[in-house]
DNA sequence: TCAAATTCATTTGCATGCAAATTAGTGTCC
DNA sequence: GGACACTAATTTGCATGCAAATGAATTTGA
């Protein structure tokens, strides 16, 4: 009768935080399969915010310095952002939008809000609605 | 005016998933330093429902084949699980808890619980169990 | 029965993610 | 001014995750 009889893994909250991720970038993928999900949020943030350096705009999506650093890396090699050094403090690496980044994100920023509903459709509005203000409290 | 402006990235769905997860990922390495959160719930399943085919696993714990592979590798090399060849369908690897692994898991299971109210320590109890309902009906 | 479909496990390739260590540049404070 | 702390970016190593392809074994259906 030890304690790790009574753990139940499906009724964890680590457990369907993940699930429900891998339906909604499964959503993702099949909705917009142009960019990944951590692609679309360093887009969305460029777009919002404009310029930053690497590790800015790695906070500015709560993504630490090497993750970043492949994400733009990438998006580099698709041609969507662009970089140059930064002339005031030459450590920094200024990352942006390229034209074609900011052609792609008006296209698909309409089709990012759909996969947001998509992934909160089995759920009323109102249940939606409580559903994301409880979830902000966790972060 | 476009579409691209009403994006809010702060406010989507899979943005906030990811940094609710995040920070569970953190407080479970923090609190189980032994093993990460997924073969966490590998011992798990395998402790509830005893031996399982690899596949099986996978699947009982939502890890595709290639993924899974992967995990039981790594737990069998910490000596957690074992593995064994099937003789009623040869193409069969069955994998079960290895006593170290069962110990284990007696051990660290009321932790796992403890990390799970750690996870939805900002709700009350009401708050949480209603998250969870409205998050199992989005997987 | 036996050909086709299915399943199991594996492998490769790619994309996140984090920890820790390193190098280079900047800021602080005595 | 110079030691010291801090920050930016990079690199390495490790662990998920999924897609797609492969080969072997099993099941299905005409």
């Amino acid at each position: 009768m030890s304690q790790a009889d009574d753990y139940q893994l499906d009724t964890q909250i680590g457990y369907i935080l993940r699930r429900v991720t891998q339906r909604h970038i499964a959503l993702f993928a099949q909705m917009i399969p142009d960019v990944t999900t951590t692609q679309f949020a360093v887009l969305a943030r460029l777009y919002q915010h404009g310029p930053l350096s690497q590790n800015q705009l790695g906070r500015a999506v709560a993504l630490d310095a090497a993750t970043i650093k492949g994400v733009v890396d990438r998006l580099l090699t698709g041609g969507l952002v662009q970089t140059e050094a930064d002339l005031t403090d030459r450590r920094r690496l200024t990352v942006s939008l390229s034209d074609a980044g900011a052609t792609l994100f008006q296209r698909i920023a309409a089709d990012g809000l759909r996969v947001s509903n998509r992934t909160l459709d089995p759920l009323s509005r109102t249940e939606g609605a409580q559903l994301l203000a409880l979830l902000t409290r966790l972060i």
